[in-house]
DNA sequence: GCTGTAATTTTGTACGATAAATCACCCAGG
DNA sequence: CCTGGGTGATTTATCGTACAAAATTACAGC
């Protein structure tokens, strides 16, 4: 084996060889992503030039290039040539993209974030189980029992949490609208923020099994009625455990 | 004024000289994209590999890796070594951003997408309303008293269209939920496709202007119920101009 | 037949050169 | 003074080439 390398740019030895496996535009991507996510470059701000992410990861311009683009894929900047690569305004973000959406979690605080989650999962999940009542395939109703039966048998809490994503997104999926499936990421992420929290509040387990089996029993039996005011009991439910005394505007109705 | 370039790489006078302001990368993600979407490569199936396309599309491999680049952070795509671009499974795509919808637009019948996103803003608007009703700044209630200003002095058909844009934006904004607004883009490609079909029903500008109010009203009186069901009458309404006698899932309640 | 190794293919990274776009500045002319 | 044109400088955009790394495929040896 030999360990001569011919073309080796850099003969660094502090530079810490990246791990393999890991891509570096991936990572000079998510590295920037995060930067602009956490406000250090604030929308409007210019960018250092690509020869200086360069220097600053010891990368070449090639890699930070593909990097921006994957960035400015995701709507968080644009580029110019004599100008440079300039952060857009928020409102032009693709807060919905998933890694987007994984920095923006990891920069902000862990609970206001949980709260715009399942509010927007409060609008979002009883008009599709509205849906799903009426249109879901016998597959996609397999689909929703597998993953309550998940649930039932899961051993470790993770098992449980899996299944717990499996089931809503079964649930905008039997609501067969193409335009309603891209909003999934919104549930893994509120499901991913909410371990830490249900963790500590064990107990409701019974009621939460129930009330899934409510969910089913509805879309099943093709009551849409039914299905919709059941999911709004299951994220009632979520948000009592989630310990917060919030306004619940969706239920004054 | 000289002629001669000093490191032309091809001096085929058959290839039509991109005109200027166009950036490569971006038309080649583009019209990938746009084959992705239609069909032409579908989940799972392997793209050409990058040499192939600069061939196809006479373009450097530097180029073609930054549209793929674009691509995949998309969620359109994966790259392995060895293995190539696969196309990812449907339910990974990011429908939700803005280029991909415009493919997807472009790529399925018009009538068909047009429901989906008259469903979804069923689901999202009535929601947003609501919260926008007891949440909204006095600036944001500003923006909706100045679209709906600008919906009546429009002149043109155009102008409409661009202040209703701006209504129901201003609609998500108001609601004071950073994960609500990036739904816009699903409003601006139903009034964008929408277009062609409202200009052949003109006459009900006068009702049209009377539901918009309505929103207005409830929403600067700070009455949720009312705010929701005003914007759900003006979707009623936004429906009947279409023409489709839909099932109107969301009214049965 | 099985196993480990070599060849091969494709993406990943690097570098250097040039083109194009655009801003900042200077400078002449009114 | 201001105004316009030209000029230079800066940054991204594109190109071409070379090599590295990953992962499949082919194959030799047992």
């Amino acid at each position: 084996m030999r360990s001569i390398r011919k073309n080796q740019p850099k003969a660094d030895p502090r530079k810490p060889a990246r791990q393999p496996g890991s891509r570096i535009h991936a990572e000079l991507a998510a590295e920037i992503g995060r930067r602009i996510l956490d406000g250090t470059h604030p929308p409007g701000s210019l960018l250092p030039n690509e020869a200086e992410w360069g220097r600053m990861f010891r990368a070449s311009r090639t890699s930070v290039r593909e990097a921006i683009k994957t960035l400015s894929g995701k709507g968080l900047l644009v580029s110019r040539p004599k100008i440079g690569s300039r952060v857009e305004p928020r409102e032009r973000w693709n807060l919905l993209d998933r890694e987007v959406m994984a920095w923006h979690r990891a920069a902000m605080d862990e609970a206001t974030f949980l709260t715009s989650l399942q509010e927007v999962r409060r609008i979002l999940e009883p008009g599709a189980a509205l849906l799903a009542a009426t249109r879901r395939t016998p597959e996609q109703l397999g689909a929703l029992e597998e993953a309550l039966e998940g649930m039932r048998t899961a051993a470790t809490p993770d098992e449980v949490i899996a299944a717990d994503v499996r089931f809503h997104l079964a649930l905008l999926a039997a609501a067969n609208n193409e335009l309603l499936a891209p909003f999934g990421i919104i549930i893994e992420q509120a499901l991913a923020s909410m371990f830490g929290y249900t963790m500590r509040h064990t107990g409701s387990s019974e009621q939460f099994l129930t009330l899934h089996t409510a969910v089913v029993k509805a879309i099943a039996a093709g009551s849409p009625q039914q299905a919709s005011r059941a999911v709004t009991a299951l994220l009632d439910d979520t948000d009592a455990i989630l310990g917060r005394s919030r306004a619940k505007p969706l239920r004054e109705a």
